[in-house]
DNA sequence: TATTTTAATTTGCTAATCAAATTAAATAAT
DNA sequence: ATTATTTAATTTGATTAGCAAATTAAAATA
């Protein structure tokens, strides 16, 4: 005759809903999370106590802009106690090692980068490198790894993030390797691992544009093209726990050469290395300079109306428009995020490509996505594995509060 | 001090998880349930029992095959009550209304099929169809409409299924009607409306090939392309609830017409008419006959060994490979499941095509999809849209069963 | 100074759930 | 046949997440 509720794991306590609620409003007064939560007030009160008493989040005296409350006791906010934890961001790249520090609330401590003396590097090498980055931003920043309670660590290639194993990565050279456990034993102490384009995903979440939206799609270009879900708030890695692969959806049949091996990639129509190999056959002037300096005399040559660079520039755009259409037509984000640092990408996420994807999508009266740009600066990537080392922390933090 | 946990909606009750367990391993034993929902012996005995008392659910003494259980206390299994509740499930196509009548348990009741008049009907007509057809059906089995406590409709289109508003629909020819809301007045029983698609992935989840699977995709056709996604257990409808349209999928910049008004659908290279689209210029054979026999022979041909239409068919094959790989690299389910009743369509079937999307796929090392071919009867969406009911009447049976 | 208003807390209870002990129903061992 | 063993299910008694209702807190307004 009684009724019944379950313990199980998967299921979200009344604390983690109050700590998660905390985190996307900030700073929050108790009754705003009780709207949020749907817990009644007694149990956020004494969820909240608890919280504090354990130094997770902390009450901020001054009231929030006073907007619209008048009268009555004031609101006390609520926000993540930044002193908690510290954790730290890496980014891996071919070139460069970006490391960034923030507290657990997000704020910035330091940031450092360490260039890479070779593109490749072993898995061995790789531990190596990232320890050594990672010591280098700690020293530089006055800290120790004992003061870091996670590290987060975005690297580009296919990865099983809730196993931290590698398939592969144009940054390592050998394939197959479980990089997470490795990195673990070396750093001692809690290492998250992902593909970079998950990461930028949730960093989009916590501290960008999708603060506010449960199913998104983040979009990123740097060399390749990389994509991260969000469904229902959570990140979608699909079953092998590796994430989509934007750059490798195919479109067009026995099309262009992908360095991937296969054919109509949509990275080998819209990849720095797919525009150039277009346009050398077509500009003398891009001769014996390298790629970056081959791509601004692209970009410019097409900015100055020089027609034949603004063909190639223009079909990259509506290849991009067509892959981004498809992802649409399957996956119906309410939000889609442009996200990266370059300017030059501006043919990407120019109006016209957003036009033209608006074009492409089934629609029949059905609302079209919204989507947003988001030029971050230079440390986004990194931003996205501190993020997502945060999260891991969080977790942590919340199991063991018992 | 106190730990705390919510009562919120979302979140699954015991009673649920324990309905839902049972549901997924039909007949199963109360220890089963312990292990698969993680809750204790005598929780399970306490929610069972209350199941038990309110005729969801009941033992069959009948232990199942002895198998491993040697010695100790034998198992009672416990199943579905199929007599709890009788529900039909309804699809519309442009040339025929099939009604399946099922019980709570699956168990296949009657059904029954009208033909239709005309191809397409106002919203009023639709709702006198599908009424006359539903109370023609019950008539036949000598049932009432009280006997039925739900009714799931599937239709082709652009449906909102959680609020059964339909944006568009092949069938119909007045756009953005509130369908669920006319049919519910008319009916006067719960009704669950959905994107046909959708509840053929439904019915997988159910009864299908999906039982086992909490990521997958269902891509059925018929006139048109379907796709159903099920992500984490949960069927993914986008944010404007609409669904995937795998169909409107682009697989080529500037291609092909699609009736959809766009170019470059996937549709409009293996649909039907696609395909006659190509063979009218070159099969003379197809010169005056019916859309149905001109596939008949056009597929008979290619069977045959007539170049032409084998260079027709193959390139469908190879389209929809393309299309089926997108949405992998894009979603990495863990299965995708063909699901069709028409055994012509060979073409989109055949291994050839599941392994040009299998080298379609980004790989590197993770596991690729298993690919399964489902075909079923004719009355597979029919089927579908009673599954979809026995979930709505489900849930209103646990939320009533105070 | 009293009243109103809104936020937060306290108090006391309810019901979902579990751990541990017990009973049930079978097989295996003596 | 009787007893021991094994596994399934139930009962018993406690625990605790969470709520409703009452209370207190801290402000603005009358």
């Amino acid at each position: 005759m009684q009724k019944i509720k379950p313990t199980s794991d998967a299921r979200k306590t009344g604390t983690d809903l109050v700590f998660s609620a905390i985190r996307q409003t900030s700073p929050t007064p108790r009754i705003d999370i009780v709207r949020i939560t749907g817990l009644s007030p007694a149990t956020v009160t004494s969820i909240t106590a608890d919280l504090i008493a354990n130094g997770l989040i902390e009450e901020v005296p001054a009231a929030k802009t006073a907007k619209y409350q008048k009268r009555g006791r004031p609101r006390v906010d609520l926000k993540i106690r930044g002193a908690a934890h510290l954790v730290a961001g890496v980014k891996l790249t071919d070139k460069i090692v970006t490391v960034i520090i923030l507290d657990f609330d997000g704020a910035r401590i330091s940031d450092f980068s360490l260039p890479t003396e070779k593109p490749i590097h072993s898995s061995l090498e790789t531990v190596d490198l990232l320890d050594d980055a990672l010591k280098q931003a700690l020293a530089s920043a006055n800290l120790e790894i004992s003061d870091i309670s996670g590290v987060g660590i975005g690297i580009p290639g296919i990865v099983d993030g809730p196993s931290g194993y590698v398939y592969w990565s144009p940054a390592i050279s050998d394939r197959k390797i479980f990089l997470q456990d490795m990195l673990i034993e070396r750093l001692e102490v809690p290492v998250f691992l992902d593909n970079d384009a998950n990461l930028v995903a949730i960093a989009e979440q916590r501290f960008g544009l999708g603060r506010e939206a449960r199913n998104f799609i983040v979009v990123s270009v740097e060399q390749g093209v990389g994509m991260g879900i969000v469904i229902d708030g959570k990140l979608h890695r699909g079953f092998h726990g590796c994430g989509a692969e934007l750059g490798h959806t195919k479109v067009h049949l026995d099309g262009a050469l992908c360095r991937c091996g296969q054919r109509g990639c949509l990275e080998a129509y819209v990849g720095d290395y797919a525009l150039l190999r277009e346009a050398s056959t077509a500009l003398d002037s891009l001769s014996g300079k390298s790629p970056d300096v081959q791509m601004d005399i692209l970009l410019s040559e097409a900015r100055q109306g020089n027609q034949l660079a603004v063909s190639i520039i223009e079909r990259a755009g509506r290849m991009f428009a067509m892959g981004l259409a498809n992802v649409v037509n399957i996956f119906a984000p309410e939000l889609i995020i442009l996200a990266g640092e370059r300017m030059r990408y501006d043919y990407v996420y120019g109006g016209e490509m957003i036009a033209e994807m608006k074009k492409s999508i089934m629609q029949a009266g059905a609302p079209s996505p919204e989507v947003r740009v988001h030029k971050w600066g230079d440390l986004m990537w990194a931003m996205g594995a501190a993020a997502f080392a945060i999260d891991g922390v969080s977790e942590i933090a919340l199991k063991e509060l018992n």
